[in-house]
DNA sequence: ATATTATGCAGGTAAATGCCTGCATGTCAA
DNA sequence: TTGACATGCAGGCATTTACCTGCATAATAT
């Protein structure tokens, strides 16, 4: 699980259209995610590689479609190992910046 | 609070490594935070502007030094808005995962 | 069987990115 | 005051990225 590539998946605004896309409704196929995207098919299916790539979505065939499926997992590792982190330090980090500007008025 | 930035920020190794620092000591000097980044002090600059512009990351000018500290609102705020939308649905979308898979082994 | 539909694959291009070098500015200390 | 130190700013360059067009393949429907 490359952490490095999740970030780099999340890093753009149209593959977290994506995620949102299949958050309401898993499963869709590639055509049906184009419609609500202003691009061609050829660049979304560049940007479903990506989220595979990074595990975020998992593909299956159904005859000549393509479902896409999202996998929340390597989002709760990225909280697990990111987000939580600074959370639990939140307070000591928070209170390092008031201290600062504090020095900064006087 | 662009949330955009923020993920651009986090896409970068480097950067998350600079958070990393940060978090073990508040409040560094670039040349400090350069001593173990291998790269040259303005590709630095250049990262931790990036982290500013996402708000990640607050500075203050000590005399000719220039103080970084974090600011962990933002990672709470993408947390809200993305890795806890799809950890309530963590379940869910797990099922369909499952359900999707035993289909095709059959 | 043939037309239609869904997707795959191979380049090509303009812009963004991440790194660098070189020089300028501002601050501290002897 | 002058040399050393910390940072700022500008520009150049190679790679990656996010699009695109055009064509190929595979599955369904008539």
């Amino acid at each position: 699980m490359d952490q490095d590539e999740v970030f780099k998946a999340l890093a753009d605004p149209t593959r977290r259209r994506l995620l949102d896309l299949l958050c309401e409704e898993n499963g869709q196929t590639l055509r049906r995610l184009c419609e609500d995207l202003d691009m061609t098919r050829q660049s979304v299916t560049q940007h479903l590689g990506l989220l595979e790539a990074a595990n975020l979505v998992t593909t299956t065939k159904r005859g000549r479609e393509k479902l896409h499926f999202i996998n929340p997992v390597p989002l709760q590792d990225v909280y697990e190992r990111w987000i939580r982190k600074f959370e639990t330090q939140r307070l000591s980090l928070l209170h390092d910046l008031k201290i600062q500007l504090e020095k900064n008025e006087s």
